[in-house]
Order: structure tokens, then C-alpha cells, then sequence
DNA sequence: AACTATTTATAAGA
DNA sequence: TTCTTATAAATAGTT
């Protein structure tokens, strides 16, 4: 519904497909409400960008709290970190969890239709070794990341300590209150960075 | 888009709400496909109706494999079978897997988005927390439903018993073919059942 | 389930 | 990019 009409097939030029994609999102966002509130049923809906990013919208309200929440924790974190370990590398640790999305379909719409009676054992068993299975890689991918958070933890300690070694011998002879004001910094920097092993 | 202007808001007629759906439904899907298509991303959305019914799109193939198994178990396993529990017994027993269905939205979500990197410690420990829960859950659920089927078995048992029982004294003093056949079904019947708990 | 008058979405252009 | 506009597409009410 333009000025004409258009193939469905990939949109080649990058730039059209950009301006397409964020119209469309909109339009398709637009129409998941619409059609929630009119026809008075649930619908989700999740869109990722070629760049990774997550658009989504849900009709239930306890949902749309939570992914609120996610979504303004996505945005105080945006600060990229770039660890010790290397952004590449961590990509490859999680590379596991991709199939978890599969699973979580099936079980999402298993659990959330009980009325339908149509769970047989054979069902629950598989369930139930699925789950065990992303458990199991949630674990993994938390000791990684907590493993990841240490090392990087103590490679900033390091460089800390190296700048207030420096610092201290220049305060041995200065009583300059812009360097006392810069290690005092510094020491915040770490004890921010322990909350992400503490929490 | 239509005769006349319509007013987001529940529409109250339930057939004008029905044939709405229908439409708006397909429109829905149709568009989330086009996006996909178009702007080479990946979509899914997720429709239950009112009835508690499914529809859904998603634009990854093996996630489509799979829910179109799950679409084709459903459908022929639409026969219910009213258990010796009573069905709105049954029905209790599910109700504490009603949250799960918030649980796993976020998981799929969470870890459906590994690359931007931002599942923090807190994050996994919680995922971690809940996925356990939704084993404890099914694992429950599972118990529970084994317990009806062997319930029910016995039951049906019971009952295959007396026929058997009534149909051997007639036999003494009979060879008609039509007993016979019946004792034979009745006995199938028996075998089909088990299956439900071996399987 | 079809039809069609209108509204809505949006492709291309400014 | 954002705004505009001509046109395609969706769909509300009708039959």
C-alpha cells in the first residue's frame, strides 16, 4: 500500500530496507494492540532487528511490567563493557543457548494451555529432560560469566594499583586536591564493579 | 479501514468480535510475514484466542517445524477423554503452572538475545531460580497425571473384568462368533490404554 | 462467506 | 532523515 505495488521478497538496498523495517515495525506493533483490545484476546509479538535488537509488544499486563523492567535495565547498561576476555570470545559461550529459544516456544504454549487437557505423559517426560537441559546451560553460562567478571575485576584491580602507586608518590610531596580527588574515583570504580559478582 | 471509522475499544457484539478476530488475525499474521520477509529479520507472534485457541507465526524454520508437530499432535489428540478424577478436578492441579507462562516469555527472551551481552550475574541467578521451579512443576504435573492414568486403568479394568466374567458363563453354553468378536475388542481396548502409561 | 465503501498503512518522492 | 502524498491493502459494515 504505497505509490506501488511491492514484491514480497528481501528489500536489497540497505537503506530502503531500514526505512521499510521501521514503518512496518510500527504498523505491525500498531496492529498487535489493536487487535488485543478489540477482539479482547492475548497477543505477543517480538521482532529482532538484523542488529540484534529487540522490539516486542504484549497484551498482558503483568508481562508488559517485567519486560519494562528488562527494558530499562538494557538501557542504564548500555555502556558497552569490553572485558579482558574479549567481546568475541564471550559471544561463543553462549553460543549453546540459542536452541533454549525452541524449547521455551514449545513449553510456553504447553503450560499455558492446561484447559486443553492435551499433556500426556510422553509430553511431561520430554518437558521435564528439556528443562533439566536449560537449567543446566543457564548454570553453565552464569559460572562463565561470573568466571568472566573475576578476571576482569582483577585485571582492573591491577591497573588501579599500578595508578595508586603512581599517585602516592606524587602526593608524597603535593597536598594537590585534584589528585586525592582522582583516587578516591578510582576506588569507587572497584567497589561499583564487586556489585556485579555480589548481586 | 472500513465503512467507517472503528474505536479501539473492546467490541462488545460477540459475533462482530469473532468475525473481527478473523480477520484481523489473518491481517496480523500476514503482515508479521512481510515484515520478515521484506527486511530479512526475524518475527514471531503469538495469538491466543478467547477460546484459549493458538495461532501463531514465527519466521525461523525449525521453530515453525516444531510448533507445526505440536499443531498436529493437538489436532489429533482433540478426542477428550473424560477421566475417573473428574475433569474439573484435573483442571486444579495445572493451576500453578500458570505462571510459568510469564517465566518462559522472559527466558525466550533472555536468552534468545545472548549478543548483546546483557544478562548480568543477578539475571542468570534468577532465571536459574525459576527454571528450577518450572521443573519442580512439571515433574509434579507429570506425577499426577500418571497417578489418573493408572487410576483410570484400574477402573477400566475393573469393569473388563465383570464383562469378561458375564461373557464366559454365556460362552459355557454357547460358540456364537458375535461373543467372541466382543470378548476380543473389549481385551484391545485393555492393550490400547496401557500404552498410555508405557509410553 | 462475499462484497464494497472507507479507512489505514505505506512506497516513493520532496 | 523526516514529512508528504499517491496508491495499495486491510477491513467494517452490509448482503
Amino acid at each position: 500500500m504505497g505509490r506501488r505495488k511491492l514484491e514480497i521478497k528481501r528489500i536489497e538496498d540497505k537503506s530502503a530496507r531500514q526505512v521499510t523495517f521501521t514503518k512496518r515495525r510500527n504498523g505491525l506493533l500498531k496492529k498487535a494492540r489493536e487487535l488485543s483490545i478489540l477482539c479482547d484476546v492475548d497477543v505477543g509479538v517480538i521482532i529482532f532487528s538484523s542488529r540484534g535488537k529487540l522490539y516486542h509488544y504484549c497484551s498482558t499486563t503483568s508481562l508488559t511490567d517485567i519486560l519494562e523492567q528488562y527494558q530499562s535495565r538494557v538501557e542504564t547498561e548500555s555502556g558497552p563493557r569490553e572485558g579482558v576476555s574479549g567481546t568475541q570470545e564471550q559471544y561463543s559461550k553462549y553460543a549453546g543457548l540459542h536452541t533454549s529459544v525452541e524449547l521455551l516456544h514449545i513449553v510456553e504454549r504447553e503450560l499455558g494451555e492446561p484447559y486443553d487437557d492435551h499433556l500426556s505423559v510422553t509430553d511431561l517426560v520430554h518437558l521435564e529432560k528439556q528443562l533439566q537441559a536449560a537449567l543446566t546451560r543457564t548454570r553453565s553460562t552464569k559460572t562463565h560469566l561470573q568466571l568472566d567478571n573475576i578476571s576482569r575485576l582483577h585485571e582492573k584491580e591491577k591497573i588501579l594499583v599500578e595508578e595508586k602507586d603512581d599517585l602516592g608518590e606524587k602526593i608524597a610531596g603535593s597536598t594537590s586536591n585534584g589528585k586525592r580527588t582522582r583516587l578516591i574515583l578510582d576506588l569507587n570504580v572497584v567497589a561499583n564493579d564487586s556489585e556485579l559478582i555480589e548481586e
